[in-house]
Order: C-alpha cells, then structure tokens, then sequence
RNA sequence: GGCCUUAUCGUCUAUCGGUUAGGACACAUCCUUCUCAAGGAUGGAAGCGGAGUUCGACUCUCCGUAAGGUCACCA
C-alpha cells in the first residue's frame, strides 16, 4: 500500500540507481548490501545502475579502496552501467574531480541568497556545540548565524542559508511517510573551506546531473533527508524516491555493524572460499524477503523477485550460520566439472596436498572429488580437511598405530585373520568387481556381519586410511584400487605380526 | 537531552484483523552406520509490557520499556 505510488513511477520512468561509496577502506556487508539492493532495483527494471566514488574528504582517504571497491563489487557479480573506470554520459563519476560543478552551483545558490560565506573557526564551532551540549539541546548553526558574513572567495566554508523554516513530510518507498520538523534543518557546510564539497551537497548535485531516480541509503542518513529537501527545493528540483535499507547490527544485535566493530570485509569471503552467488543470496535475504518459503536464490531469482516493499525495516544481525549451508546448496548448483576443477585447484594450492604426483592421475581424482565434495560446505574446508590429515591417505601409504588397528573389544589374532580373509577376497574378486563402492561391499559385507562388523570393518578402513574419521572401507578400496588396497592390508597384518 | 525510527523462536524471517503463529539455519533425539560426513524422521523454541478500538489483535491507536540512527568543514 505504502508503496503505490512509487511503484507506478518505476515503471513510467527509466530507473536509474547508484552506489556512492567513499574510498576510505574496504567494503563491509553492509556497504556491499546497498549496492546490491541498488543494483537489483536498477536490474529488475531495465534500469541504469551508477557507481560513483564519492572521495570528498581528503583526510580520510585510504590509498587503493578503489580498486578494491572495484574488486569487490565484481567478485559480487554487482556490475554498473556507468563508473569511475567506464565512463559514461555525465562523467567524470569521482566528485573530486566535478569541483567546478559544484562551484556553479553554490554561486547560483549564493546569487539567491541562499549560501553565504562563513569563517567561524572550530574553536569557536566548539563552544557553541559545548554550550549546546549543556543546555541539553540539539546544536543549530542556525543559531549562530553571523549578521554580515565576509563575500566567499573560497578561502571560507560556504553555508547553505536554510530558506524557511518548516515541517517536511517525504514517503520512503521501504519506511512509508516520514517526517521531520524545522529541528532538522540548518544552515549546514556546502563547501568545505579546503574547497571540497560535503557529501550533503556534492551527491545532491551529483543525482540530479546523473538523473538518479531511486536513492538506496542506510537510515544514518534519515535524519539529514529535511536538509537536503530544503536544498533540492533551493535548487527548484525534484528529489528522488528515498529508499532506505534497514542497518545490519553486529553480533548481539545492539550496535549497527560497521568497521570499527568487526565488520568483515567481503573479500575476506573470497578467501575463505564461499561462492559469489552464496554472498549475494544471503545479502540480499539480510533486510529483504520476497515472502513464502523458498531461501536459495540465484541472481535471476534475486533480481526478478526484488520489490522495495518487501523490505525489512528493522535491524537484522550479520550471523553466518547460515552461510555454509547456503554455500553448499549453490555449490549443488554448480556442474560436476566446474565444481572438481575448483577442488583441484584448492589442492594445488595446499602446500600438504600439492606435492603428490598422483594429484594429476586422471583415473584416480575423478573417484575423490565427489568424497571431498561430501565433505565440505565451503572451499577453505578442505584445507581444513587437509590439516586434520583427511587427504592424504589418498595419495599415501598411512603410518599405522597398532594399538588403533583392533576394534574394541577385539583381539589381535581374530583381527589378522579377517585382514588376511579381505585381502584374500580381494584378490580373487574379479576387476569388475570393483567398478563401485557398493560392488566391493557386496564381497566382504555378509563376512562382516557374521562375524562382527567392527571386527571386521574398522581395521580394515583403519588399515588404508590409517584415521578414525574417514570414508567408509568400501569406497576407500574403489578409490585406492585393489593393488593399493591389498597392499595396505598387507601392511596392517604386518604390524600386527 | 531534542528529533526520527524499530520491536515475532537463539538467528534470518512468513503473517498485510480470524492460522494448532508457518519456514530456514542452528540445536537435541532417533533411524541408517565400523568412524566421520551426507541423508531420512521427530522434537524443543517466539508475538517486549500495559491500556484501549473490535464479536475477534502478532497485526490498528496510545502509554511505557528496550534498541538503533542523528544532532561534523565524515560519508
């Protein structure tokens, strides 16, 4: 309901979105979610989707966020139409390099009266927040308003002149009708006495010259929205539709997440081995549900199904418990030779695995990347597999403890007698025989049970894998072919001779 | 302190006045099993409190409470 009319203007008009983030570190979760509700809306109706770089603030600034805003956004699979890199109709897109346009328009606002130069010192900005502070009300420039200010030669800060004094009511597509009082508008800073714009200036300009229609924001930026309607309103323009995301708190849910606190940058995923596609469906289910019940969504899911009203407005915590399960369900989707490349490269790059030779028999690694693939929900796993030693056996010959080779409550001479009775059996069997897992349980299985299957059974698998934990004996004898096999059990008889 | 918001299982959420309040993750138990994982089955688990409105409220209104945001020459 709330969101009606909204909704008809996406369709009459182009939709244009952006992200503007500024270049002051990585990319968090929450930074990476707004771009991608911008992104989807922008998608979802054949839209513009705009990356702007918003590098207003000098001091501020870390050396390569951008590339690794860039980075990040790709490995997302989070693409724009126009950006710093491509280009595009109203470029440059990096506000510090659009100085001259913001010029123009504080002198249109300063010709107005609307703007006028200011060279209160910080000192003296101290006092009056202090006072402010004591007297248990919220601080106003306004307030303080000097009566002959100096003509700006762009050595001062240029403020913004509030024009009247008044309520403004606005609808957020996602939080319904909004307003705020006169408490909310002040004579803010256009221009920075450095010369640079603040954002509360530079992304209003910025959205009008790019023609954004849908405005994807945290709700931190609520509060200011009076300000910069009385600024659009200045300007003779029409704001954008306001659509604000939900925060994402930290653990414990009572402190929005941001760098301070731990938030994870999202290339931190990479390394860890969790799929774009699992980045995104969780994100975009972090503050956002279609309704029913379905939870694994692929990214033409994601952007068929996106509406604004479907959004959460309340707070959602980042917990990842839910990101390996919903990592292995993309990884299901994934096709059979795509997914064991992956494997195969996660094992070249694991300094334990990568020496055996065997890694490249073509026979035998097509048997093992299914079992790894059982075994994990993320590609970091099997590194994690590999220190827990349940890799190499694979390629190995175990070191065997004796004392672990005897089941319970088992004793030495029964144990031989049925490692000699499998390695027998194996022997004699047929080759096809051991074409399957389930083949070569059809020749030992009946043996085992009658005469105790952990007699049987676990000193056999504890013989070629040399583990507690590892597949069953079965499927190691297919993997490990009947010549390796037999001579592993050889062995086991042996230390226990 | 002013202003603006939010509030359903531990977590992410469904419900848009009438449901035994549904699902997923996580957890527990059982089955399958020599072990681990996977798989199957089952289970525990929620409407912040208080007033209204209504035949009926998780849903609407108000008051509390708690939480978040904001009050920068940061975005």
């Amino acid at each position: 309901m709330r969101n009606n009319m909204t909704e008809n203007t996406e369709k009459k008009q182009k939709v244009v979105t952006r992200f503007a983030p500024s270049p002051t570190g990585f990319m968090h979760v929450g930074n990476v979610r707004t771009a991608l509700y911008a992104w989807l809306l922008a998608r979802k109706y054949n839209g513009t989707f705009i990356l702007r770089i918003e590098d207003t603030d000098k001091k501020r600034e870390v050396e390569g966020s951008l590339e690794h805003i860039l980075k990040s956004l790709k490995w997302l699979g989070i693409e724009w139409d126009e950006g710093p890199d491509i280009g595009g109709p109203n470029a440059p897109y990096i506000q510090s390099q659009r100085l001259d346009i913001y010029k123009k328009y504080a002198n249109n606002l300063i010709e107005k009266g609307l703007a006028y130069a200011d060279d209160t010192t910080e000192e003296e900005l101290d006092v009056f927040r202090k006072k402010a502070e004591e007297d248990k009300i919220a601080f106003l420039f306004r307030d303080h308003r000097p009566e002959n200010p100096p003509t700006w030669d762009g050595s001062q800060s240029l403020r913004f002149k509030v024009p009247k004094l008044k309520r403004y009511t606005w609808t957020d597509a996602v939080w319904g009708e909004l307003s705020a009082g006169p408490e909310a508008l002040d004579d803010f800073i256009l221009i920075k006495s450095d010369g640079y714009p603040t954002y509360n200036f530079a992304h209003i300009i910025d959205d009008i010259l790019m023609g954004v229609t849908h405005v994807m924001r945290g709700q931190e930026f609520i509060a200011s929205t009076p300000k910069y309607l009385s600024v659009y309103e200045a300007l003779g323009m029409t704001p954008p539709i306001y659509a604000t995301t939900p925060p994402i708190m930290g653990e414990g849910g009572n402190k929005k997440l941001g760098k301070r606190d731990g938030a994870k940058d999202v290339l931190e995923y990479v390394k860890e081995g969790y799929l774009p596609e699992t980045m995104m469906n969780f994100l975009a289910l972090l503050g956002w549900n279609p309704g029913g019940e379905k939870e694994v969504f692929t990214k033409d899911d994601l952007i068929s199904l996106f509406s604004l009203e479907k959004m959460q407005r309340s707070g959602a915590q980042f917990g990842d418990d839910k990101l390996d399960w919903l990592n292995k369900e993309h990884m299901k989707m994934m096709s059979e030779d795509v997914r064991n490349a992956e494997i195969h490269k996660w094992l070249l790059k694991n300094p334990e695995i990568s020496k055996f030779e065997k890694l490249n028999d073509e026979k035998l690694m097509p048997k093992i990347y299914p079992i790894i693939f059982d075994h994990i929900s993320k590609w970091s796993d099997i590194d994690t597999m590999v220190g827990a030693g349940e890799l190499s056996y694979y390629f190995q010959s175990p070191q065997l403890d004796k004392e672990k080779l005897v089941w319970k409550d088992g004793n030495i001479t029964d144990t031989v007698k049925h490692l000699k009775w499998v390695i027998d059996t194996l022997q004699n069997a047929p080759e096809n025989n051991f074409s399957s897992p389930d083949a070569i349980k059809s020749l030992i299985f009946d043996y085992a049970t009658e005469n105790g299957r952990g007699q049987v059974l676990w000193p056999t698998r504890f013989a070629l894998s040399g583990k507690e934990k590892s597949p069953d004996p079965f499927t190691l004898i297919y993997i490990l072919g009947k010549e390796e096999s037999t001579a592993r059990l050889a062995n086991a008889v042996k230390t226990l001779s």
